[in-house]
RNA sequence: CGGGAUGUAGCGCAGCUCGGCUAGCGCGCCUGCCUUGGGCGCAGGAGGUCCCGGGUUCAAAUCCCGGCAUCCCGACCA
């Protein structure tokens, strides 16, 4: 492609609107403009890389037998009534003003509809179906460029199966598909337990970049690989201990402790033996629960326990049922209550905790003796430099993006909509499904913020718009341009992607920073320097590493670098 | 949806407190000359509803009220 002839708007100055580095470089790169909040336009070097990345999802989807589906994003309201999700979706989904119908913010819906139709026997299953389009939601607030936006392309697949060990086959068959994908990108990510969350199912897995940009938070472990997302992640802390012997409960006065910190210097007293309360409602019932220390509930984990329905107390509700403001809340003297504790208090003694008075606390509070605990649950929330639970070392918390999510959906779907097979005994059942996403313009960005300089982007090989920049850098020397007119020919004959600056108007130094800032891995730069002794200069866009070559030599060069 | 910031030429910004504008600067763009190994140089030129609507005033980019948009933090994120 001659960039004399070709539109690549390249930016030397950062919009002002774009904080992170890879949406500063697909503007800057000419890749991306937006249109509005979160929605954005591909210019053709972004969509060449949109495409890139298509074409290798396909291959690994084909690869496990997964058929490739267009579907519409206009979907009949209806649909999504049934199963329950235009409520679920709320405002996140845009409805059409002048008709019932939504825009699809994904697809579980319209391929049930299908294999509800169509699905009749065991024989049909299993079915990988999958799809690579926009997809639409009203998010509430879309930032970091293409990474969330109102308006963006992701490839889904769903698996319909007749049995659970069906459907773990396709899910595993899936989670080989995505390293293979994203690895092929180049891309260096991890593998979390994530919640299913509103999604519903079992199992579900994703895969993230470490980045500051991100909006997910996950701890790590770099000795053994563990990795969990936040939600649902442990560490192997100690316990609160059990001492020999249990005292007797003794009030103690604290004025004015409010948080544990001020009732820890208060009293002069280790964490373990402080138990800190929190108060949620699971719809009409209180539930107190007590925490170790100053740990942080994790309400994730909270909600899996008590049910995506429970609510934090509102201070006064706190008051009239306790007695006492947050702060001066205990597990002694509460009426209709349920209790559950963090595992790390299970059989604890001689605790101090809230007296449900203000300003006074309970001493030796032996919960084995004194408090009808409901269950131990994993409540609390990992902090960094907690030990790992599989090796003890260090873990690290880190922000991450998440690039894919798969999930072991179950009958959900198919329930709702009446999706059903005959099994081998004639019997109806319900199709199995699973769900898998990946945000395709996530694996451009996540590219860009792992693999980029002060100078611009580093593609990898896999995944670079182009192979080659050819730079011709003294126009005005015909000897000179008729070898790189030469050499861009040859490149294209051998099937070498190549893009030209072949530009007149523009000084040498003006396209070496345009062809760093557009980070093809190899440039080919043919200046008066070494074409006057029937050499070429290659530089390597990574190492900044210069090779210098006879001329004849470049294509072959470029071929096997290719194979490498 | 809460909190904060910003909105002036294609991009980046100044001017706004303290009203006086024929609205500047750098980059980019156009024309000509020049230059050709790291975002050249010189000369000339085009380009603006100062986000929108209302108000105050002799006079508003500037002050007041209302709206909209964009970005950031938080909430949210199947």
């Amino acid at each position: 492609m001659r960039l004399s002839k070709n539109f690549l708007p390249t930016l030397k100055e950062v919009p002002s609107d774009a904080l992170i580095p890879s949406h500063q470089l697909m503007l800057r790169a000419g890749m991306i403009r937006p249109l509005g909040a979160g929605v954005y336009s591909f210019l053709p070097l972004g969509y060449r890389l949109v495409k890139k990345v298509m074409e290798i999802i396909r291959d690994e989807m084909d690869a496990i037998g997964g058929q490739e589906f267009h579907l519409p994003a206009l979907n009949p309201l209806e649909l999504w009534e049934e199963t329950g999700r235009a409520k679920a979706f709320g405002d996140t989904m845009f409805h059409v003003k002048n008709r019932p119908l939504v825009l699809a913010p994904t697809h579980e819906e319209v391929i049930c509809f299908i294999a509800k139709n169509h699905i009749k026997s065991y024989r049909d299953l299993p079915q990988i179906w999958y799809q690579i389009q926009t997809k639409f939601r009203n998010e509430p607030r879309p930032r970091s460029g293409v990474i969330r936006g109102r308006q963006f392309l992701m490839k889904d697949s769903y698996s319909l199966d007749a049995t659970w060990d069906g459907l773990d086959t396709s899910y595993d068959l899936h989670a080989e598909a995505y390293k293979k994908i994203f690895t092929r990108a180049g891309l260096k990510f991890f593998i979390v337990g994530a919640s299913s969350g509103a999604m519903g199912g079992s199992a579900s897995q994703e895969f993230m970049i470490e980045s500051e940009a991100g909006e997910d938070t996950c701890a790590v472990c770099d000795q053994c690989g563990y990795a969990a997302n936040l939600e649902v992640a442990a560490s192997h802390v100690t316990n609160a201990l059990r001492e020999g012997e249990s005292k007797p409960i003794e009030e103690i006065h604290t004025p004015n402790v409010k948080t544990i910190d001020e009732l820890k210097t208060f009293l002069h007293i280790e964490e373990r033996f402080l138990a800190k309360s929190l108060v949620y409602m699971k719809e009409k019932t209180p539930v107190l629960i007590l925490m170790m220390g100053n740990d942080q509930l994790n309400e994730s984990k909270l909600l899996g326990i008590l049910g995506n329905e429970a609510r934090p107390l509102q201070p006064d509700e706190l008051k009239a049922l306790t007695g006492a403001d947050g702060g001066s809340i205990g597990p002694i003297g509460l009426n209709g209550f349920t209790i559950i504790a963090d595992k790390r208090l299970e059989g604890a003694n001689n605790l101090i905790s809230g007296a449900n008075k203000n300003d006074y606390h309970l001493k030796n509070i032996d919960l084995q003796r004194d408090v009808n605990i409901q269950g131990y649950h994993d409540m609390r929330t990992v902090q960094p430099g907690e030990p790992c639970p599989t090796c003890n070392q260090p873990l690290r918390v880190v922000n991450a993006i998440e690039l894919g999510h798969i999930f072991k959906l179950g009958t959900k779907y198919a329930d709702a909509l009446h999706a059903y097979y005959l099994d081998e005994n004639g019997k109806e059942r319900p199709i199995i499904m699973g769900s898998y996403g990946i945000g395709v313009e996530r694996i451009i960005a996540c590219h860009i913020e792992q693999s980029h300089d002060k100078n611009g982007i580093v593609w990898s090989k896999s995944l670079s718009p182009f192979h080659v920049h050819l730079v011709l850098v003294n126009s005005n020397n015909e000897k000179i341009v008729s070898v790189a007119e030469s050499l861009y020919e040859k490149f294209q004959e051998s099937l070498i992607d190549v893009l030209y600056d072949d530009r007149s108007d523009v000084s040498p130094g003006f396209k070496f920073k345009d062809a760093d800032l557009l980070g093809m891995p190899l440039q080919v730069i043919v200046g008066e320097k070494n074409v006057s002794n029937g050499k070429i200069e290659i530089k390597d866009r990574a190492t900044g590493k210069r090779d210098i070559l006879e001329i004849g030599k470049v294509v072959n060069y470029v071929e096997k670098w290719l194979e490498s």
